[in-house]
DNA sequence: ACTTTATGCAACCAAAAAGTTGCATAAATC
DNA sequence: GATTTATGCAACTTTTTGGTTGCATAAAGT
């Protein structure tokens, strides 16, 4: 799964509602997971089957039931990606730092 | 700016591939940084001009060139939100390990 | 057995996104 | 001054996305 497909998954303010309900329930039953977010039961559906299809969130079907957990591990790439490239960054200007050192050693 | 706009700006391979792009090199001008990423000028400029929507990247007109640059505030804010995403989950983990350690307690 | 509850599947629609082409313009260069 | 280069704006098409409704089904509760 690459870093555009999760940062997509993540960008909807339905599917990060969706998210943050599973950051901070116990890991849920689909129905009670998506009442009152606003739209039909289906389109909801819709989102969590994208979430799931990205990797961020496990149904695991039990009886009449389906159980969604959220799966750490794949927020956590995300979170890497970022860093990453900020470490990119923070590369890049150090060597321009040096860089720039070194031309006032020059001037010398 | 919500965080669902910042990770949908995110979510495509030519965004993300401008990104990075400018987290290697210096800020660059228009043309220099969306030279060669397989679809045309005005594509690319789309994707850019939603970057800065975004505000993960920054347009600053010079002459007849205009210089992009990355902004690192904006970036930082995707990744806190994970963290914080994470935070709770945490949180709600360690109240789960304390009520089943009381139910331990309650057994002997 | 009958009803309710939790779910899935598929067709359909509207709006947004991704991409293209053509034309315009203003700054640099020759 | 003529040309090249960097850019912008706008119209248009195709694909994707977000949402709906209707129908089916299987497990639980009465």
């Amino acid at each position: 799964m690459t870093a555009d497909e999760l940062f997509r998954a993540l960008g909807d303010p339905t599917r990060l509602e969706i998210v943050r309900r599973l950051s901070n329930r116990e890991s849920c039953t689909i129905s009670m997971l998506l009442s009152g977010l606003g739209i039909s039961r289906q389109g909801a559906r819709k989102h969590l089957q994208l979430l799931a299809d990205a990797n961020i969130v496990t149904l695991k079907p039990d009886g009449r039931d389906t159980i969604v957990s959220l799966n750490r591990a794949t927020l956590a790439k995300g979170k890497a990606f970022i860093t990453e490239i900020e470490l990119q960054w923070d590369k890049r200007l150090e060597a321009l730092r040096q860089y720039v050192d070194n031309d006032q050693i020059n001037d010398l």
